[in-house]
DNA sequence: GAATATATTGGAATAAAATGGAATTTCATG
DNA sequence: CATGAAATTCCATTTTATTCCAATATATTC
């Protein structure tokens, strides 16, 4: 079976406990028996489930060079961006996971609203409902631009616009 | 476990003492037994609290070049720098810390104000709740920045702006 | 140098919140 | 229509946070 794909309604409940789908259960169980994930909340405004490794493997270059770190605005920020938007949590008994306050409202999933849960083939992705569509709609108008430049490459000359 | 991860509220009290959340002390003790840790106080204003060994490999690689002190006007300031900004304090039995007076000053973190605790992957930062607000508005301007530069090279012409 | 005042530290009690689980309801399937 | 599975709601328990107070240590004044 295809790991992490589609895309479901789910509802968060009162306090802020998110029931997953079951197959997303079942892909991220196979990863790793013990449940345990890592919860990473998105820049675009949504948040990103992934498994322990998959995670540790996005980490890991820049946490090789802690010498750096002192002398690197950049760096700290980046270890920021990470840190404060990272957490483990592990899937319950009951299939459900916590979703840390701050996480809940930068992404603008509300206690006992429905959201969207979207498969991301490496992982899945939280979403708010609203959010999610405009996201779908900025997708689709970026294809239509990368099929004009595609196409306008093919006949060499420049886009009209 | 994921060390050192998270974002959380919490609250100084009337003597300049901050309970640190339960996740973040279990990071340190795991590193350290005794609960020692280091404080230091960043250029941007906030507060950095390291485990003793990530610190001193965080400094290692400048001490080791004592020679060239007496010679260089920079390398005695970055000295001074790290040796008035850091000090050490150990976590006592009930998670608490007692911040230095000058350093909550230098901070902004008032006596029984509230404040945001950061996980950096390699430690923990407080921060003063508006100065957050700002560093994270810095952190995704910045990649905002960056994710519409990877668009448009991506389509390999200028934005239409 | 002693006594008083002040600050600092540690701890306990109370209040709040998060967690886990069970029961009921809903939905899908045979 | 009945059965089983899954989802949702609700409640009890446990854990965590906050507040307040006592004890100790430090500083100051006479």
């Amino acid at each position: 079976m295809l790991a992490f794909c589609g895309e479901e309604r789910c509802t968060i409940d009162a306090n802020g406990r998110l029931k997953l789908p079951l197959q997303f259960i079942d892909s991220f169980l196979e990863q790793d028996k013990s449940g345990e994930i890592i919860l990473h909340c998105l820049d675009e405004g949504a948040l990103a489930l992934y498994g322990v490794a998959t995670f540790k493997e996005m980490r890991y270059r820049e946490l090789q060079q802690q010498d750096r770190i002192a002398n690197s605005l950049l760096m700290r920020r980046n270890l920021r961006r990470f840190g404060a938007m990272s957490c483990s949590e592990t899937i319950s008994r009951q299939g459900r996971i916590t979703l840390p306050e701050s996480y809940r409202k930068r992404c603008a999933l509300a206690n006992s609203s429905s959201v969207v849960v979207v498969g991301i083939e490496i992982g899945v992705e939280i979403w708010n409902a609203e959010r999610w569509e405009k996201e779908l709609e900025a997708i689709s108008s970026y294809e239509k631009l990368r099929a004009e430049a595609e196409i306008n490459s093919s006949i060499e000359r420049r886009p009209l616009l």
